[in-house]
DNA sequence: TCAAATGTTTGATCTAGGTTAAACTTTGAT
DNA sequence: ATCAAAGTTTAACCTAGATCAAACATTTGA
């Protein structure tokens, strides 16, 4: 009667997001013997910690369906924010290091995820040279996108940073395709405030600043961007995603 | 009359650095098969650019001797450093991703690298488990050291930035034996402040109040750490380096 | 369905550190 | 050895955004 442990769940061959994730560059065989190590659960409700400072690292996860938010903490006890993942994105690398997590990752929407066992994909990795280069780039990645989040959180004003923010997440969320002009926001202002570094009353009052000059409309948690162009401007970004004879 | 291209230099199995560096997790015959794809080039003269932004991305290098900056630029052209290293650290890995480097690298004084060509050492990875082992754990270190990066430029203000700054460059002066007292900073005020999002003369002033308050000696380029404790107390971190029975 | 908790907005005030300016010091090239 | 360029210090002033405060909106769960 036992049935292998992710029969019933999608497989990384037929998953939307295969080009845009740990398979990328793999050969259909090579996928397979990668989907077989891969470890798929139920959805994980709203809030659902994925692993916590401290845990031993085990796994890492790619996001199959959903939103996470990542976080350490100070020696003061303050959280701070390191960043919000979205489907095709992969959590828990920070953990390699040490054999330890140094922080935590939670999910902020009910979410789907792809569990890896670390020592299955090292063994993987000696044997498949696209898994391995793919890993190698994917962190190497995540190097890049904190130095461009260094600037930002170094040079930029707020204004700046928050029309950077909503445009960075616009375009990740389109996978590749350009940019969305509509998408969800499921953080707090509170979350991004202290992403951003910056206070949550100053988050509000941009974000009410760019709604009162119709640059975004904002319905709950739903975001339509109505002019690009001007919130690239803000962002001090030549955003090579938008049409330069679209003028609004 | 051809020698081996790195004859005359020092080899990894008998370099001081080869317990903080790539060889870390290896066996005396996996040393030698790394030590014989790299290069080892002359001295590089203060100011030298090992890599640019732009430049196709072919190696990696390792820290010898000496001491480099690393910066990205905006799209408005202002320069944001991304980080200071040391012997044993290794710099270049940016470039994994796009096969592209997307920021700088120079020497801020006469540097003797390790250049490790990125082919070359992929091969090594799918054939030896501590090689390719220790480079996940470098870049993973790399990921961490960027979120208490994204810490501290959130969340603490200028005078517990510098004592930050200060006491990380000495903690990683000492190659993890605690914590030198008297190092070099060979980088300007202007680099440190453009690192830690900082006017430069704020950095002068918060420099200057610490010398006042003898917690730390200038002369020239060499700095003192007078007063471990109220240094790390400024810090906001519970240093584990400082002997808590030392009251000074 | 309602109340408590959580999250958001808005306004008034305050301050850390940025900006401007100018003198001073060190470095390096000739 | 000299001097121009680069780097540093110090002081006066100013502003972006933090903090404080309070009303308002949304979500949750009993």
């Amino acid at each position: 009667m036992s049935l292998p442990h992710n029969s019933n769940f999608i497989k990384c061959s037929t998953c939307s997001l295969k080009g845009f994730c740990l398979p990328m560059m793999l050969s259909h065989s090579d996928i397979d013997r990668l989907d077989n190590i891969i470890q798929r659960n139920k959805l994980l409700e709203k809030g659902t910690k994925v692993y916590s400072i401290g845990d031993k690292f085990t796994h890492i996860y790619a996001i199959r369906s959903g939103y996470l938010k990542s976080y350490s903490i100070s020696d003061s006890g303050e959280e701070q924010i390191t960043g919000f993942h979205l489907p095709g994105e992969i959590v828990g690398l920070e953990g390699i290091n040490t054999g330890s997590h140094v922080g935590f990752s939670e999910t902020l929407v009910p979410s789907h995820l792809c569990a890896i066992p670390y020592d299955k994909l090292d063994n993987l990795n000696s044997k498949i040279d696209g898994l391995r280069q793919q890993l190698f780039k994917i962190m190497s990645q995540e190097i890049t996108h904190n130095h461009e989040l260094m600037l930002m959180l170094n040079q930029k004003n707020a204004d700046e940073k928050i029309a950077t923010f909503l445009l960075s997440l616009s375009v990740r969320e389109s996978l590749g395709k350009g940019l969305t002009t509509q998408f969800v926001l499921p953080m707090t202002r509170t979350d991004i405030a202290n992403y951003l570094g910056l206070a949550l009353e100053t988050v509000s009052r941009i974000i009410g600043k760019l709604i009162k000059q119709d640059v975004i409309s904002v319905d709950h948690r739903q975001v339509t961007i109505n002019k690009v162009n001007i919130l690239s401007e803000l962002a001090g970004t030549s955003c090579h995603f938008v049409d330069p004879n679209q003028h609004n």
